[in-house]
DNA sequence: TGTTGCATACCGACCAGTCGGTATGTCATT
DNA sequence: AATGACATACCGACTGGTCGGTATGCAACA
């Protein structure tokens, strides 16, 4: 308990880090421990010691990136819109944003890991999904909001759409791997507003705010 | 075309057939070489007298994905539907029935490769890229066809389209994996269908054109 | 104050097993 | 006898994980 050791947990956040990094690069079979230690720049024996093995690290590097990315959200300025709706399209948009940077620095590591372990690695999976079921779950709240106060074309639910939103999402990411461009991945993400858009319907009266 | 040596290209088929079984189920890294001749009963002098490596087996075996892929949705029984439109819709409706197997089945190899191994291996990643933008290329031509045939609501391009679909398909298999439910995913194949029965709008009257 | 005892953090050489790939042999068929 | 289609045996680099050891901090006690 005793908080002088300052550096102490800064080493295996260290190597949280450079494994949500390096397993978003090569995916996680590929990827060795020196590997995430060298990104890390530590060494085998750090590593060892903050994870029991291979496995574990990449069961606490999902929670970890659960954490990080369900903060960055909770954080983003478009939060603080009063209308539902508003909300749900401002994250659409955010997440268009995000799409500028480097392909392995917006792509998405529970996806990307949960395609290569689902079957053989149990613990993994399960903790991936539960990073993209609790991030659903933030954006259902919005949906199931917009819902009661605006009238809806089709029967749906808001999970059902909050999950649809992971799924273009996820699959943009796919597309933009394969063509090494993000450009269809921001035409999937247009599609994706222009649906829900389509999907609400919004009074057209005075002050459409 | 010689017939006589009926075992010849056998093996390889059958090589080629297990490398897409086993490489959906554990992932390309993951998939040793011995794993594939395993599954498909050959031993590993006849693998690597078929391929000159593991890299070079995955390669055509994504050119096998994209030939029998293509080859199954070509002799579907919608494709002769007169209207391009329904002929979209059908195919819409075909994926979300083979979402009914086993996961490892249903699944895209490519889309499942092209994440692992799409900053590592550039040749595999090429070969999946192209059974991809051939699939939607094909869905794009049914698509613009519907495009000439209807008036559409908003601004978007055929090509984007197709390439949307492929997405929200690729996004629904993530889900599903993460889940272990295909349910999840056939949500997310209404979701799409609703979609592109909104981009479109079809004339209230019979015998429209 | 100095010392003993013990815990945490970290180092890096090492091991046992794995994996992609090679070398060589055998047996039909031509 | 030459070639194609495999099988068997084996190699060496690599990988996850171990282990003995070191450095440092801290609490208790003489």
């Amino acid at each position: 308990m005793a908080v002088t050791t300052a550096g102490a947990s800064n080493t295996k956040t260290r190597l949280l880090d450079a494994a949500l990094m390096v397993i978003r690069s090569k995916g996680y079979s590929a990827t060795t421990v020196d590997d995430i230690c060298e990104a890390a720049g530590v060494t085998k024996g750090a590593f060892f010691h903050h994870f029991k093995s291979k496995e574990e690290l990449a069961i606490e590097a999902a929670k970890h990136w659960g954490t990080t990315t369900s903060a960055l959200f909770a954080s983003a300025p478009y939060r603080a819109l009063p209308d539902p709706l508003d909300r749900v399209l401002a994250y659409v948009d955010l997440r268009k944003t995000i799409l500028q940077g480097e392909l392995p620095k917006y792509t998405c590591f529970a996806g990307t890991t949960i395609q290569e372990v689902y079957d053989t690695h149990p613990l993994i999976r399960e903790a991936c999904e539960k990073t993209i079921t609790d991030h659903a779950a933030s954006i259902e709240v919005d949906i199931a909001e917009a819902m009661r106060k605006y009238q809806i074309a089709g029967d749906w639910t808001a999970q059902s759409l909050a999950f649809y939103t992971q799924a273009v999402i996820q699959g943009a990411f796919i597309l933009a791997k394969a063509q090494q461009n993000s450009a269809v991945a921001a035409d999937c993400i247009d599609h994706l507003r222009r649906y829900i858009e389509m999907l609400f319907i919004r009074p057209r009266t005075k002050e459409a705010a």
